[in-house]
DNA sequence: GTCTATAGCCCGATAGAC
DNA sequence: GTCTATCGGGCTATAGAC
């Protein structure tokens, strides 16, 4: 009778490389030391084996706690989810709209369309973990929560389409299907949630160099 | 006591409109009706809802059988999965070593990249249910299965690493740094599951055409 | 705030009649 | 090959001691 089983344990996850990355300075710092550190080992666990697939006592035990413990911090296992992929859609389109980030390249579309691109898709790499789970977790919300989430992403994709837009405008880009070309350039740093690794060949910056250049190109007149 | 809740049930998703694609028509020949009646329901629940979230009475009940039927046509719930898995990623390989399909643009790097992309996009689009169970639900398998569709994986990045490898040393291509392009290309056909519908904007088709056209531009000269 | 113990429910899979 | 009924067990969440 096959049960419910996690492929990995929450043990294993905790020194596995392709896991590594800097989700643990990501929450909110209005929470404890015992909060932050279930969602740090949730957080790896929703990433590596699925939200469903993840039980409460997978998450303690990650922290050395016993099950019950968990909801003296947490009142659900849905709350955690919904903490996680809050955070991190809050943190990557706060990240994205810092001016700071926005005009490191100087002015001008391209230069703008650069920075974003590179920007969201660095955060993605260096916090791959979380943002796998913030992409690919979604059903494990309720609707409600989803609602929520939703907005957010919107935001994040106007932003996008607006910096490809203004480019398509003032002649700086070619005259590009603009959503298309949005959801194009969205897919490449989303999908690296899948597949990247703090320990593989490219940094986060390189990787944000790299997909801000095809980007680039992709509206090249 | 919240337990594992599907968003959506079975009958939900009969009718919706977003889970509509080309599936049915992807299962093995050898298979009787009620078995691809079974895997039509199940990659639509798998999809909707994730394979751990769907239980065995859902997929029954979307083809009006008892929970026990299943287990007549199928041994078990990941043999369920593993047998969608399996498929979709033995059609797709084929299809895009398919020699009608790789010589329709005509010869060249470029016509030969172009037609890879776009029929391995078009493919993710027209099948984009059972492709999305494909590329997201692989942590469903038990280890061993999961070291068979990673031996088929290989071998489709093999054929485009190939494709594009080929144009960069005939002087096709740009000197392009050939394993981060041929990742680029494989995230825009990939992440297409987790948005494309078949009542958008875009026909499969066209969504091929439109990204073979950014993959090339990607490699220009 | 942590623990042990367990309630209460649901799930994957099986037994056995038809 | 389908059904009804159910087993065995794991799950989320709670109760209550410390």
């Amino acid at each position: 009778m096959a049960k419910r089983q996690a492929r990995f344990t929450a043990q294993e996850l905790a020194d596995d490389p392709r896991l590594r990355d800097h989700s643990s300075a990501l929450w909110r710092e209005e929470l404890g030391d015992v909060q932050r550190g279930l969602l740090t080992s949730a957080v790896r666990c929703f990433a590596a084996n699925g939200f469903h697939a993840t039980t409460t006592r997978d998450i303690a035990e990650g922290v050395g706690l016993s099950p019950a413990a968990l909801y003296v911090h947490f009142p659900s296992k849905e709350l955690v989810l919904f903490e996680i992929v809050r955070t991190g859609h809050e943190r990557v389109l706060t990240h994205i709209q810092d001016p700071s980030v926005l005009s490191a390249g100087g002015d001008g579309s391209a230069n703008r369309l650069r920075a974003v691109i590179a920007a969201y898709t660095s955060w993605h790499a260096r916090h791959h973990v979380a943002a796998r789970v913030c992409q690919l977790e979604l059903a494990g919300l309720t609707a409600g929560h989803y609602e929520e989430i939703l907005e957010l992403r919107h935001q994040t994709n106007a932003f996008f389409r607006d910096a490809i837009a203004r480019g398509a405008a003032d002649g700086s880009f070619a005259q590009v299907d603009v959503k298309r070309v949005t959801r194009a350039m969205l897919s490449l740093s989303i999908d690296l949630v899948r597949w990247y690794r703090l320990d593989g060949s490219d940094s986060p910056e390189e990787l944000g160099e790299f997909y801000a250049g095809l980007a680039l190109k992709m509206v090249a007149r």
